[in-house]
DNA sequence: TTGTTAACCGTACAAATGTACGGTATGCTT
DNA sequence: AAGCATACCGTACATTTGTACGGTTAACAA
């Protein structure tokens, strides 16, 4: 056989290619090249063009950076706004306010999500702490149970939402605070709460 | 001014780049020219050029798909795997029974990081329900008060962490559960957990 | 009016990048 | 030994892609 031992190169190889795909740049075949010292891009197109026949990688022929990960069921990772603050306009056009982004998997056309940090206690037994992050799909009406993001006012609040007799009522989860029940022009749902994250580190 | 509303276009050129690069995709600029419908290279690469000057994008000037998003402390986002189930042995060369990746931001290198989802509610009252998942980063040790993931006999288990006389103590947030003090021959810690995550949908 | 600016078009060129052709070396199998 | 496959090198070429230069149009302000 060759130089190094069968296989292992090309292992490496695919997951140099995993870890840049995955940080959103794609490596050039000349990248590989150099990321492995070989001193000629027909080395590491043979690798490249091994792993596509295995199965393991995907290309697009003649694209610059032309690979992709095969797409295994898994939803496709969009990144979504943080806002610092929710605005009271139109989410759409806003010039966001925007903290930066995180990824999140979902089949949801991009733009339908934002997400934001919660401030305050309020929905602790739900499990949402203050400095959570909570991603939002954006829809002006909710069911009756689920954890909302609404404008009262012009302020922005995280509660599970409740339907009572045509009634809007906003319960938060924590028993030292009492439920909102505000006047229904004076309420607005954002959107629906889809995933909540905590960071530790 | 020009064709239409300043400022418009540019926004969702914004979010078309954004929204390409964290599929794994960058655009090149003709792509940006095709995706909304220009017809000179030269008007998508203002567009670009003006996010660039806004600070919104970074990019590497001469290298095809080259943009980025400025990374606000922003950390790269890996691909961490989901494991089925923890394996007794070695998390290195196991082959991983996974269940998927999830897109995670982190300074750290990407092998250092698993996640897993949590098995019932013994962490209910530090926000970790049944289902959750936790981001964990391997490290054979941690500090008192952390929360980890250790093995208890051949079973993985999320507790906090006490260190008390030398003798490692597992602590459950609930009342409805007793701290573990295990036989320290018997206990590994295998990470600590960096974060958590619950999917509401 | 004049000027300014943002938004766009067209084309050409240079650099980055994918691709093809041919070669060398090593180890395995027969 | 002969044959074959894997691993690698070197170079040349075609395409993709970034970039530069100059022009057009429409809205707005002085």
């Amino acid at each position: 056989m060759g130089r190094t031992p069968a296989g292992q190169t090309r292992e490496k190889v695919f997951r140099f290619v995993r870890d840049r795909l995955a940080s959103g740049r794609p490596p050039t075949v000349r990248e590989v090249m150099g990321a492995f010292g070989f001193r000629s891009p027909q080395t590491a197109r043979e690798h490249l063009d091994g792993l596509v026949e295995e199965g393991r990688l995907k290309k697009d022929p003649g694209v610059a950076r032309g690979f992709r990960l095969p797409g295994r069921g898994g939803a496709p990772t969009v990144m979504v706004p943080l806002l610092g603050r929710v605005p009271a306009g139109p989410l759409d056009l806003a010039v966001e306010e925007l903290e930066g982004h995180l990824p999140v998997q979902t089949r949801r056309a991009p733009g339908e999500l934002f997400s934001l940090r919660v401030r305050g206690d309020s929905m602790k037994d739900a499990g949402i702490f203050d400095g959570d992050v909570v991603v939002v799909r954006r829809q002006p009406t909710a069911s009756s149970g689920e954890i909302v993001v609404a404008m009262v006012g012009d302020e922005a609040t995280v509660k599970r939402l409740r339907l009572k007799r045509g009634r809007v009522e906003l319960h938060p989860e924590n028993e030292a605070y009492q439920p909102i029940v505000p006047d229904p022009s004076d309420v607005k749902v954002l959107g629906k709460v889809v995933e909540v994250r905590r960071v530790l580190e």
